[in-house]
DNA sequence: CTGTTAGCGCGTTCAT
DNA sequence: ATGAACGCGCTAACAG
C-alpha cells in the first residue's frame, strides 16, 4: 500500500488538486461544507494531509528551529543551565507548533540544515567559530544568546555586573581569594592560567565574569595571582573534582574561592566537606547560574541566579517574532549558607 | 544576491545540471579531474552544494532522526536520566552525521515531521498513546527504549529484576518499608495509590519496578499497605519533596523507603538529614538510575545504574543499522552509604 | 468559489 | 563521461 498523494486524492474525489491543498491550508478559499466534506473524505481514505517535505521546499518553510549549541550535542546536554535553556526554548516552539533540531557547535559547517530551517538560535559562542561566520552569512533569523553576532538581536545578561556582586558579598578586606574559572585559556584540561594567552577575551561571557571578580577584588584592597586562578575546559564534574583538590591543598588555603558555575562550586563544597574544612567559617565558596541542584544541596550555595528558562523562552519569543532589538535579562544574587 | 541554485551553476560553468550533482553526489559518475574541477570553481563562486530541501523531497532522505521523548521536551529536558540518554544517542548520531529532532510524547500527532524524519527513536511510552499507534503504523523505522511497540526493535533492561534486587540488599525482615513510585496511577498530583486504578500497569517500567519491590517484601515477609506507596505524577523535585515530607512524618516511620528515582531519593535524603534523622541507622534509602549528582552527593545513594549513555548509543545504533533485534542491557547494583 | 498550470530545486534514467 | 527530460509532491497565481 502506496503512500497517498495529493494528487491520488483529488482523483479519487473527483475535484482538482488545488481544492484538496485549499481544503488543508487555506479554509478562506472554499466554502465551508466543501472543505469538511473532503477533509472527511481524506480521513477515511487515510490521507493525512500534504507530505510535509514537498511543502518544505515549496513554501521554504519548515516549522523547524536549530538551536546551535556552544559545543557538542553530547556535553552540551548534561549540562544543566544549557538544559534549562533548551527548556524555555521548547516551551515557546511548543505553543507556536514549531519544532526543535538540536544542532552542535562543534559541527563543520550549517550547510546541513541552513536550506530548510526556518532560523537558528545560537546559545553561546559555538565551538567552532566557523559557524557564526556562516550565521551571519546566510539570510536566514538568527538570535544569539549570551554572545554577539554583528547586526543580528542578541540576548544576555549583565555578566561583568553579576560577577562584581556575588564576589563584593562574600570577599572581607584581608581576604586570600582564589576563582574557578571556565574557558579562560585554550587548554584541554585543568589547569592555572599563569600568562596564557586568554581565549576570546573580548567576547566571552567567562571573561565578563572574570572582569566583575576582579574589579571586586580590586575594591577590596585583594590581589589575585595568576597562579591562583584555575581554567576548566568544561563546566563538567571531572575538571571541576582535579581543581577543587588543586586548590583546597594550596597553602595557605584561600578564604574565599569564586566559582564560575554552579557545578563547579558544588564539586568544590563536596571536597571541602570530605576534608573537613568548615564552611562558610574556614572557606567561603560562591557559584554562579543558579541550578536546581544547588538549591537541593546543603549548605546552600550563594550564586547568582540567572533564569535560564526566561532566557529561552525570550529567545524563542525574539526569532519568532523577526524582531531585531537586543535585550539584557535581570538576574538575582542568592546569599545561601556558604559565604 | 540571490541563493544559487544547481541550475545557475551548471549554466555558469557551461555544463548539465547532472553533471553538477553527480559532482556533489556520486563521485563515480565523472572523472577526479572534473570533479574536483568542478568542486572548486562551485566554493569560488559560493555554491556550497544542492538544496536540502529539495534532497530530502527528492531522495525521501534527510539525515533527521526524531527523538520522541516520553512527555513535553519542557519536562523531559530537566530530568538528568533522559538527558544522559539524549547524550548517547547524539554521539553516535553525530558519528553518522545525522541530525537529531527532539520531538514531544505530548504532541497531537507525528504528521509534522513523519514525511521527512529518516527514523524514530522512541523513549518511553509517549504520553499521548496516539502517538504509538501512528509510530506503528508509519513504514519509517523506528525503535523504543523502555517500552515496545509491536514488531519493532526495543531496548530495557529488566527493570523487575533490578529493583528486586536493590529492595533485597535494603529489606530486613520486620521493616516497616514505604515506596515512593513514579506514574503508577493516574493523578496530576503527588498522593497514595490506594484503591486507584493502575496506570498502563502492563506495559510502564515503574510497574515493572513496583512488581519486583513486591517481590522482594513478600519474600522477606514484609507487607506493604497501598497507603504507604505514593505516586509522583512526574520525576521532579517538587513532586519528591511533597512525597517526602508526607512519608516522613508517618508515625510510625518506615524503616526503608523503596524511590523509584535518584531524584525522589535525593530530595527525601535531604529532607531526613534537615529532619535530623540518621541515614541509613534509622532510615535506609534506595534510588534508581545512577545519575551523576547522586554519586556527587554524600552520603552515596544506594542505587541501581543503568547506563543511559550506552542505552542512547545503542538505540541509535540499532536505528541506523535497520536490525529488528531487541536487546536488554545490563544495570549494577550500588549499595553506597544509604542500606 | 473552482480548476489549470508553472514551477520550488533537485536526482536519475536513458540515450548519446 | 555527459546532457535532456521527467517527476518527486506540492502551492500560488491566475483564469474562469
Amino acid at each position: 500500500m502506496k503512500k497517498l498523494t495529493l494528487k491520488d486524492v483529488a482523483k479519487q474525489l473527483g475535484v482538482s488538486t488545488a481544492t484538496i491543498s485549499n481544503a488543508f491550508n487555506r479554509p478562506d478559499q472554499l466554502s465551508a461544507n466543501k472543505r469538511t466534506e473532503i477533509l472527511e473524505a481524506c480521513k477515511e481514505i487515510g490521507y493525512t494531509g500534504p507530505n510535509r517535505a514537498a511543502q518544505i521546499l515549496r513554501k521554504g518553510q519548515s516549522n523547524i528551529v536549530a538551536l546551535v549549541l556552544a559545543d557538542s550535542l553530547d556535553y552540551m546536554v548534561t549540562d544543566p543551565v544549557a538544559n534549562t535553556f533548551i527548556q524555555g526554548v521548547s516551551r515557546v516552539l511548543r505553543e507556536n507548533q514549531k519544532h526543535l533540531l538540536l544542532y552542535a557547535g562543534d559541527s563543520d559547517t550549517i550547510t546541513d540544515v541552513v536550506d530548510f530551517v526556518d532560523g537558528f538560535i545560537c546559545y553561546g559562542a559555538p565551538r567552532n567559530g566557523a559557524l557564526s561566520t556562516q550565521l551571519n552569512q546566510q539570510s536566514k533569523p538568527v538570535v544569539t544568546v549570551d554572545f554577539n553576532l554583528e547586526n543580528r538581536p542578541a540576548i544576555n545578561i549583565d555578566n561583568e555586573k553579576a560577577s562584581y556582586e556575588i564576589a563584593k558579598a562574600a570577599l572581607r578586606p584581608g581576604d586570600r581569594a582564589a576563582i574557578l574559572g571556565l574557558r579562560l585559556i585554550d587548554s584541554p584540561s585543568t589547569c592555572r592560567i599563569y600568562d596564557s594567552p586568554l581565549l576570546d577575551a573580548e567576547s566571552s561571557i567567562t571573561h565578563r565574569r572574570l572582569d566583575g571578580y576582579c574589579r571586586a577584588l580590586k575594591e577590596t584592597g585583594i590581589e589575585v595571582a595568576t597562579d591562583w586562578i584555575w581554567n576548566l575546559p568544561e563546566n563538567a564534574g571531572m575538571y571541576a573534582v582535579q581543581a577543587a583538590r588543586e586548590v583546597l591543598q594550596s597553602s595557605p588555603r584561600p578564604d574565599v574561592i569564586l566559582c564560575m558555575s554552579d557545578i563547579i562550586a558544588l564539586e568544590l563544597l563536596q571536597c571541602a566537606l570530605t576534608m573537613g574544612i568548615d564552611i562558610p567559617g574556614e572557606l567561603r565558596i560562591t557559584g554562579f547560574d543558579g541550578i536546581e541542584e544547588a538549591a537541593r544541596t546543603r549548605p546552600y550555595m550563594a550564586t547568582v541566579c540567572q533564569s535560564s528558562v526566561e532566557k529561552g523562552m525570550e529567545a524563542a519569543k525574539l526569532l519568532l517574532s523577526g524582531d531585531n532589538t537586543s535585550m539584557s535579562l535581570p538576574y538575582e544574587i542568592k546569599l545561601g549558607e556558604t559565604i
